[in-house]
DNA sequence: CATCGGACCTGTTAGC
DNA sequence: TGCTAACAGGTCCGAT
């Protein structure tokens, strides 16, 4: 479910609740998402501030005092904050319970998300091989040219490795690859780099755009405080196959790339 | 190393 | 209306 700014949007609203308060105590109602919960998190963690609340990746991270919770969302994670003593929905995993008696409730339904744990110097090997942010500035066209040379693979399919650039996933990079008039079935390292320069920019411009409408609401998605996110509304080819473009009226193509769905206007990507 | 397919799960929806 | 199959916002891992 969740990209970047899905994650952004659950972090910016579970971080006025969270920051500086204390674990009181980690209640596992599932040992096991999509990797058994680390027992750090239920005998560490509690106890201890949260001197932050971070996002790298997709990863939210709880910074506390000798390490972080580390938290992904998987494709139907989502997180709330409530007071104690809410009734349990189905597939609410996890409870870390705060000093002040609200909770922070982990509810995933396909269980694809994770709770991990890194002591305070050491990186956990999941997010040791992500490549940079797409709002820092290591994040160029230059940056995806260099990487993309000799690469046969989909050109949407290099933009989703995260080992490449982070956070983006299915949705916007349909949405990126639109804006930047790149036919996602090119081959990446026959890219230009002047594409790839208009490529980067419309992967910013989309990202931090669907920040500020809160993510994307398909189905399921709501910040923590249950409000939706209005990017969907701004959707120019994610799940319009056969649908007229927007922008020429061509009725838009769509094919599996990388097992994922992919739909684009074969007249204004090329 | 790059690439591909399968795997992990459950819920919803499209199609018969 | 009911059953079944296909599909869903992610990404790891092993085989090639």
């Amino acid at each position: 479910m969740p990209e970047l700014p899905e994650v952004e949007t659950t972090r910016r609203g579970i971080e006025p609740h969270l920051l500086h308060r204390r674990i009181a105590r980690a209640l596992l109602r599932r040992p096991d998402l999509r990797w058994p919960i680390p027992p750090e998190i239920t005998q560490e963690l509690p106890g201890q501030r949260i001197e932050a609340v971070e996002r790298r990746a997709k990863y939210l991270i709880l910074r506390a005092e000798t390490g972080d919770a580390i938290l992904h969302l998987g494709m139907s994670g989502s997180l709330r904050v409530l007071r104690a003593g809410v009734p349990l929905r189905t597939h609410d995993h996890v409870d870390l319970e705060l000093d002040d008696g609200q909770l922070l409730r982990f509810n995933d339904p396909r269980r694809f998300g994770a709770l991990l744990w890194q002591t305070r110097g050491q990186v956990h090997p999941l997010l040791a091989g992500l490549g940079p942010e797409p709002l820092s500035a290591e994040f160029s066209g230059e940056h995806l040219f260099r990487l993309s040379r000799g690469r046969a693979a989909p050109v949407k399919t290099f933009l989703m490795d995260q080992a490449i650039v982070v956070g983006v996933g299915n949705i916007y990079a349909a949405e990126s690859l639109f804006r930047a008039g790149i036919d996602p079935r090119r081959a990446a390292g026959k890219v230009s780099l002047v594409r790839y320069h208009a490529l980067a920019e419309a992967v910013r411009e989309i990202l931090a755009y669907a920040i500020v409408r809160g993510g994307t609401t398909l189905r399921d998605f709501l910040a923590p405080d249950g409000a939706p996110g209005y990017f969907e509304q701004e959707l120019l080819v994610y799940g319009r196959e056969g649908e007229a473009c927007k922008v020429c009226g061509t009725p838009l193509k769509h094919m599996a790339l990388g097992q994922r769905a992919t739909v684009w206007c074969p007249r204004c990507q090329r």
